[in-house]
DNA sequence: GTAATTTCTTAATGTACATTATTTTTCCCT
DNA sequence: AGGGAAAAATAATGTACATTAAGAAATTAC
């Protein structure tokens, strides 16, 4: 595991709860690094989700097939960002997700047990996570709501304002299955933003 | 406070941490109880949340307005719910959210500051709050991609089966604006489903 | 560097749901 | 218990977005 990657998820972590040397030492110890080419997937619909997931480098989508065959992102994973399927983790119970790489990229993850384990020998990451788990919340509420509330032009201008970076990173085709429209409306919601 | 409300929400905390005789005297005594007639609210968007909530007895709508006056719920809470404007309330920020009482309900309210003081005082709280958000993102990440990949018909046959007791509890007009439609379209879902 | 794929655009037609208005039913209040 | 208010049903018309199909542009792969 690269230094590179160890300051990163360690800086992350810092941000709520402070390590001391050994902690760090440990907390690195129970990861390991995986490089995963664009096109390939961290996991599958249907397997049991055995780790939680940091993205070093690169770009992730989180998706799932619904029963039409359509798909519908759930999140983007870039730099410096947790992802899993957290149902599937959790359970140990197949799961409903696919992530899969849209650039070539670096993750670090952590086991099952390995997590179980964390919780145990330094309680200090159960605040971690409760603030961590705590702010995706703040922002689930919020995103669960704009689905309902909002028509597909407010919600691809706010994706827009919010996550500019990805939205230069990503294809047409894949912002439509997160903002739960068909490219070609997209494309037509964009000529129509253009010309205003 | 009453010995019912003191046992129902210990119960809820000791399915995930166990609490010692003490620590239990130490939280109840963190929590007052307040009594809310029908219509009344506990929140108004543009407030800053005090308290978050944990229901007793009774049934509450969590709801934004949008720019256009109408409404969207969030979530029904009814007795053994945790609820409150999470933003809001851990930002000390105005909120986006009401929570008025479709019932005349009782709820346990904790302070912004004795929850702060909760996690100095007893830390595993902070156990016990990493996983009830834990389990309350895997329902929000759900209800996210819900939102946006079932059509109206299945987000009502789902609600239905999830919650049978809330519907028999809630009037038509509330479950449309919980499931993002207008009562008009889900009166004639109904008519639809009954008839089949 | 060029063929092969994939992505993006455009346009015609179709459908899920909104809006508005009216009537009927249920519920609430004193 | 009865009058008033809110909720629910029904129906006509309108709109946001889907579907299908075809061609243009951009990326990928060998």
């Amino acid at each position: 595991m690269s230094l590179l990657s160890y300051n990163l998820i360690l800086k992350n972590i810092n941000r709520f709860i402070n390590l001391n040397q050994e902690e760090e030492n440990f907390y690195v110890s129970l990861l390991t690094e995986r490089k995963i080419k664009r096109k390939e997937f961290l996991i599958k619909q249907g397997q049991i989700s055995k780790h939680d997931y940091f993205i070093i480098k690169g770009c992730l989508k989180v998706y799932t097939l619904d029963n039409k065959g359509s798909e519908h992102i759930s999140m983007f994973a870039i730099e410096d960002w947790w992802t899993g399927d957290m149902a599937s983790f959790i359970s140990q119970q197949p799961g409903h997700y696919f992530i899969q790489a849209l650039e070539d990229s670096i993750v670090l993850q952590i086991s099952k047990s390995n997590f179980d384990l964390l919780f145990k020998q330094i309680p200090k990451f159960e605040r971690f996570y409760r603030i961590l788990y705590q702010r995706s919340l703040v922002s689930f509420v919020q995103r669960a709501n704009q689905g309902i509330s909002e028509s597909a032009e407010e919600r691809y201008l706010n994706f827009v304002k919010k996550h500019p970076n990805i939205i230069n990173r990503v294809s047409q085709k894949n912002i439509a299955a997160y903002l739960g429209v068909t490219p070609e409306f997209l494309s037509l919601l964009r000529k129509k933003i253009v010309s205003v």
